[in-house]
RNA sequence: GUGGGCGUAGCUCAGUUGGUUAGAGCGUCUGGUUGUGGCCCAGAAGGUCGUGGGUUCAAUUCCCAUCGCUCACCCCA
């Protein structure tokens, strides 16, 4: 039997409702903030995730759904969407229209990763951009969407963590004194550390060995290297994010992977989705348009992943969503009558309502099973004496009333049914 | 890439110190009289016991391999 690829996962009619009830969400309140969806395409050049996210971090050294096209070019499944909005941004000149320009997106996205919970192959972001200011104001809107929509799911243990890295120059300087402390303990680290130590020795804080964050409990912080228009700038988001009544903590250790962050990056976490806790993730890109080939031009984004954040509701029991249901069931209780069934099936759907009715000439007692597993508010008898006469039967599934009425004029039936 | 756990019906799981026709609950289907649901009752369908090999008179059970799922590390949403 044919199954589907590992870490990818089929959404199935019973996992549809609490689906559209995030992306509504979603929606609703990037629009409230007037920002406005995105759709880039599933694939990129290859390059394009190579020069933006980083060659050295892991998405883009072992994490692609790489191939080659029939043109010979190499062509990626994208593994996140802020360098996919960078380019459309660019490629259509977007900021000549609005001097900020504020997107949303929502869409599948691919690493080949091993799965585990909330973590698959084919996931889905959703997320924001904000193009075109450099103002902190924007950064603490940015993580305002995220908690906003996370709280309007219901949410209640979630943990906002913010930092901020700098400028490059900054982080260059303190990459050093970093270096200079752990030199001498290098030997006690954990072998993945000393790895991180020559390859990107940010990362050692994001280590959960024990004995390495003992080693890097009174290391120098970032936090406290950076200049002072990066300083001023986190003040001010942090004033922000008090304003609007959202709780943070500033978290010195929180180095994000991709190598385009600058000043302001966040997180905001769950204590209730196992080991891969971050719900959301972002932060300020003032260099990255610029290296993709447009002009300097600042940016602050986030994505959040969908999966983990309906795992997060699940396991919160956050939101429910109302039980599928339908307007109509219609009994057919002769077998010979051919298509009057759907005849009067069409013209009820015609006007708008839900209708179902039984495809396998079973027995009435079996219709109205169905009917009732359907949750059909209402079902309409057709058949015998009463068809004969003209008249067909409808009965409230809820009171179990019943009503006749004339079949050639369904429209007291639709009266009936709006009642 | 590394490590742990688990693979028995559509789903959740029993079971076997190796021994006849492999079980339950839920779900599905049919029925409980002439054309009416939910509750209840009766019956039925549904299983290569993940796959391949080995040991044995005999393997779902023991051994090996393999595949799959899952959790964790790395990293990230």
């Amino acid at each position: 039997m044919i199954k589907a690829i590992k870490g990818t996962k089929d959404l199935l009619p019973a996992d549809n409702p609490r689906w559209r009830f995030l992306e509504e969400t979603v929606r609703r309140i990037f629009e409230n903030f007037n920002y406005r969806e995105i759709r880039t395409p599933i694939f990129e050049e290859t390059a394009l995730f190579a020069r933006s996210i980083g060659e050295e971090t892991d998405i883009v050294s072992k994490e692609m759904y790489t191939f080659t096209d029939k043109g010979g070019t190499s062509i990626t499944l994208k593994p996140e969407m802020t360098a996919g909005v960078v380019r459309a941004y660019v490629e259509h000149s977007l900021g000549s229209q609005h001097p900020v320009t504020k997107l949303y997106y929502i869409s599948p996205m691919f690493r080949q990763e091993r799965p585990q919970a909330g973590r698959f192959r084919q996931f889905h972001q959703f997320g924001a951009e904000a193009i075109g200011s450099s103002s902190p104001v924007l950064d603490g809107e940015i993580i305002q969407t995220a908690y906003d929509i996370l709280k309007a799911l219901g949410l209640q243990d979630l943990t906002v963590k913010i930092n901020s890295l700098g400028v490059p120059a900054d982080r260059e300087n303190y990459k050093q004194l970093l270096r200079n402390y752990l030199n001498d303990k290098k030997d006690k680290l954990t072998e993945d550390s000393r790895k991180r130590f020559d390859k990107n020795i940010l990362r050692i804080f994001d280590s959960k060995a024990e004995s390495d964050q003992e080693l890097i409990k009174n290391a120098p912080m970032l936090i406290d290297h950076i200049n002072d228009e990066s300083k001023n700038d986190f003040e001010v988001v942090k004033e922000y994010l008090s304003k609007v009544n959202i709780p943070f903590e500033v978290d010195p250790k929180l180095v994000r992977g991709l190598d385009y962050y600058t000043k302001t990056t966040f997180e905001i976490i769950s204590g209730k989705v196992g080991s891969q806790s971050a719900l959301c993730g972002g932060g300020r890109y003032d260099l990255l348009i610029e290296q993709l080939g447009g002009k300097p031009t600042p940016g602050v984004g986030f994505a959040a992943g969908m999966e983990r954040i309906l795992l997060a509701c699940e396991n919160e029991n956050s939101f429910t969503v109302d039980e599928p249901a339908i307007d109509v069931y219609i009994i057919r209780i002769d077998k010979e009558l051919g298509l009057e069934v759907s005849a009067i099936a069409s013209q009820l759907r015609r006007k708008n309502f839900t209708v179902d009715y039984d495809y396998l000439q079973r027995s009435v007692k079996a219709q109205m099973r169905e009917a009732n597993k359907l949750n059909a508010k209402y079902t309409l008898f057709i058949g015998g004496d009463e068809y004969k006469n003209g008249m067909i039967n409808l009965k409230n599934m809820e009171t179990g009333e019943q009503t006749n009425l004339p079949i050639n004029d369904l429209s007291r039936v639709i009266d009936n049914l709006k009642a």
